[in-house]
DNA sequence: TATGAATGAGCCTTCATTCAT
DNA sequence: TATGAATGAAGGCTCATTCAT
């Protein structure tokens, strides 16, 4: 006991201060890949950014498509557990959405403004990065298409087609980031507001 | 007379030549960016696909960010022309909006479907085409404005914010791609027809 | 003779604009060789500045070495025949030598400007360029020399190593034109007599 | 203490054979640029020379043109120690000049036989290089024309422009290398002394 | 004669990755 | 753990040269 008392604290040490430098790494990643594209961003970059070596880089990732598959994972878990709280408790379908929408709007400026960017880029990503990025996103559609059916089946939405419906919403989100940097123009908390009483009505769930 | 008539047909022709293989290069070029981004595609890859030698794309365009201009400017252009023929005649805003979404969408599916990914492009850009790009959106945008804000003064369209609106707007129908060319679970005509009808509720224009 | 009559003058029209053309060719390839040096000038350039296409210059010139040897060929045969001209008369060793001097120092600022520097570049050519080039500098030399000769026979110069002055001396004479078109501060004529001056007294002329 | 003694010496064993190898790369450098002039020299020669990657080239200087310009600076720097080293001492301006001269020459043939030539190579060269070239030919003048001035003022040198002597006496200089490496017709000792006293004779200054 | 088209070879530079220290 | 060194592969671009018209 007094041996692994000794010997336990040490590597709980080591280990947290390993997690604490890939978190960091994971950060500045996300922020340079999403600015700059995969293809545009070099490992060379972001070593300089964190002040440590490039081949450093490869004692926390065995190559650059892990370091992305990193930076996707941390992003997706995130909101994911963002969205799932969003959507908890005794709601309608409609409010339900709305929450999750407004929540979902509030990570891409406020909270993650550098993540959001990191799902859209489907062009010029290796194959295994692609695959899970859909995965990810297939387990985020999952939370918004199960609001919509029940909204669609207690008559709350009106809708022709949800599929395309959800996909236009879809599209129309991940469209707010690339604006909101640019323009600026409401503060977070604002936008998130109009823009899912905006996107409510896309599916037909009428004015707030 | 006759000197004339010798000496004119043989550029004419020689250009018109031109002419051809210049758009041949910027249709695979545009479909080959669209699908991989800037930073992805190479020159090597276009070449080969045209059964071109490197060297020789550089007989029509001085470098790869003039190439990409040159795609972009296709592409923009001619999107600009059928939005507005689709948008011309006498309709009512909220018509019109429908008739030239729907005009969007099968130029994103089924006549241009490699171009329309070129303008979501924002990243790992070199910066003089981001500015093209941004001047091309930006026409494209003053021909939905235009409608948005005939059918908000009319009393067709009812949206609490008409800009962020009409981004979300963008940002659902740049989506439609990626998803057509993924799932093809409908023909163009039908997708656009939904997706127009969808997008009207978007900007509170009711269900058809 | 009527068939004469009629063949032989069309061609040699022709034949006098091709001279024409070629020495035109000749005296804009010089000057750009002679200010970017051989690897650093492009048939392109060359061509432009003529107004003319790449692939004419192939009409005139079989290779770029074939071009940059005409250069030589001209500049070289002009320098020696002026040369000649300078060294003719009934002069004394010392004055001939000072007439020489001062007629290539003119050929180098006023009159042929460009050329000069073309024989300097013993550096990165191709080596029919500097074997032909070494020959025109033998001839060249030879002039020199014999009048140096003279002139240590007769006792009028003073030096110990002829072979060792001379040398000195045409490298003090290659010099002359990249300082005079940096500078300018006398004019060309000014500039040959105090330099001939100078370097008569190089080879222990004493001075005028 | 202990810690920093055993810390202490790996970086300086690393710093000193970066720099080690650093001058290697500058001494083939040197030598391939001097043969070949800028544009004729390609870093895979250099590096195939080094028996090195082009690549790893790289580590050491950001560019073609940091190289040479890395060339430049440790040629300059050398000869202008030895110069200034050469200029010292309690003697006439006749004999400091001589002396200057002499030792020049023997840098040029014996010492660094290879570097010379970079001074000379006006031309094709990127403009940066060029700058730094006449900002170290510059403090290289200044040594010449002290002396040179001074054997004016006390009548040790008698010339009539000392400024065009003074440009034919580098010219003189510079040409010398190239004639020794063709012709080795002495040792750089005699050719040094011959030369010496030859362009003494240039500036007025009498036989030794 | 004149030229547009085409190209193989080569150049400078970047980058992800490996390895010895 | 940290890093400097090294490199193969690839990318954008240039150029002398050939050829069909």
């Amino acid at each position: 006991m007094s041996a692994q008392a000794l010997a336990t604290p040490a590597p709980r040490r080591a280990d947290r201060r390993r997690s604490k430098r890939i978190d960091e790494i994971l950060r500045v990643a996300t922020r340079l890949l999403a600015e700059r594209g995969y293809a545009a961003t070099s490992l060379d970059e972001i070593a300089e950014v964190l002040d440590l070596s490039k081949a450093s880089l490869y004692h926390y990732f065995p190559s650059k498509e892990a370091l992305i598959l990193g930076c996707l994972e941390r992003i997706g878990n995130e909101t994911l557990e963002r969205l799932t709280e969003a959507a908890a408790g005794p709601l309608t379908a409609r409010d339900r959405l709305h929450a999750v929408l407004r929540a979902q709007v509030l990570i891409l400026t406020r909270d993650q403004p550098a993540g959001a960017a990191l799902f859209l880029q489907d062009v010029g990503l290796p194959e295994a990065v692609r695959e899970r990025s859909r995965a990810l996103v297939d387990r985020h559609d999952r939370i918004f298409r199960s609001i919509i059916e029940e909204g669609v089946r207690t008559g709350e939405l009106h809708v022709s087609d949800p599929t395309v419906a959800r996909l236009l919403m879809y599209g129309a989100i991940n469209f707010i980031p690339a604006w909101f940097n640019r323009s600026r123009r409401m503060s977070p908390e604002r936008l998130a507001d109009v823009a899912a009483d905006t996107l409510v009505q896309l599916v037909g769930g009428g004015p707030a």
